[in-house]
DNA sequence: GTCTATAGGATGATAGAC
DNA sequence: GTCTATCATCCTATAGAC
């Protein structure tokens, strides 16, 4: 047992070094000798560990991935399963931008670098973004299926939005303490009353 | 005024060649030969007309997001003054996503290696994007204070979402003919249901 | 204006000592 | 497991011929 937890400790050393550098540089940037600086190694030692650059990148990828699945996942299934769509999709919301924001190096690095990373290695880690993408499809018709939801909008065009929407909070949200909160809280109000079907909750009081 | 017509040319063909491959390779991944062979000349030959390549590279990251700049004013400048809040924002999202979508490689180039550059080259770009930026204020701010747009939205917020929904249907989007027109009419809905003031217009009709 | 040639340096990956 | 040393290749940029 303690074997088996020591067996990959270098190794996940090593990841963790590679998305905090990835995070904050960029793809091309990283060079392995950068990340073998971080790990306190030499270049050469990292082929101990990965045969290659580009499956530490997928690797760090896929775990960016992972980590924001799994918090939504984990968002979801503490509520009761009666509750009701907005409120499913706010805590979605909540669980991915706060898993984005605050969750550490991996969750960053995968937005970051997605888009600059070269085709195959984006090729092997779309498995782990279709996934994720599922989960938002599901809960976006069951909404549709249920009447909360209108009805009218393409749910991809939707989905789509939505995570971009998120996802670009990176580049310009300074994570300020309670800034997450209010950034989930605006953009849930700004879809929700777009995307319900029932008319608006709360009208605006602009004045007195 | 022939020979001022003729003086840039070879330039811009350097420039045109130059937006098209960041726009499908990225920047680290486009070198100074690739460009110059795209543009049917040898790498040494671009110091004729450029500095380095950061002088290459800002040019093209400053003028898409110039064109993208001058299509939405163009919309709205056809609008009567008159125009409703709703009309004039679903005129600048229907003009941005044409322009990012078909008016050429400059534009998609912009939003796919803006990530990617070097922090000297993003700092002498800024000033392009924040003029841009400041258009878009311009138009949700009106909006506030006329009353039809909610005034509990935090308008920076708004600001950045839409644009960032917006940027990354690059990601996503494949660009068939009357695709754009209906993703803009999509998103238009989405938010402005959601950020206008006024209850929504049309109540979604599921059934019958 | 465009070419060839090359300087000067960084990169991913490999081989073999320890 | 980690090291040193190195290969082969690529890069930006410069110098000088034409």
């Amino acid at each position: 047992m303690a074997v088996q937890i020591e067996e990959g400790a270098s190794r996940r050393h090593v990841l963790d070094c590679a998305a905090r550098l990835f995070r904050h540089e960029g793809y091309a940037a990283v060079s392995l000798r950068d990340i073998a600086a971080e790990s306190g190694m030499k270049a050469g030692s990292l082929y101990y560990h990965f045969e290659s650059k580009d499956v530490i990148v997928i690797e760090v990828l896929d775990t960016g991935v992972r980590r924001v699945h799994e918090a939504v996942e984990a968002a979801l299934a503490g509520l009761p399963g009666s509750a009701s769509i907005a409120r499913k999709i706010e805590a979605a919301i909540q669980a991915h931008l706060r898993a984005l924001h605050e969750a550490g190096d991996y969750t960053s690095a995968n937005i970051r670098i997605f888009g600059q990373v070269p085709p195959s290695v984006r090729k092997s880690h779309m498995p782990s973004r279709r996934s994720y993408e599922a989960l938002w499809s599901t809960l976006l018709s069951a909404g549709v299926t249920s009447g909360e939801l209108r009805g009218d909008i393409d749910l991809v065009t939707l989905r789509a939005f939505l995570l971009g929407a998120m996802n670009t909070s990176l580049d310009w949200l300074e994570p300020r303490s309670g800034a997450v909160a209010r950034i989930a809280r605006d953009l849930c109000s700004i879809v929700l009353n777009g995307a319900s079907a029932s008319r608006r909750v709360r009208p605006a009081s602009s004045g007195v």
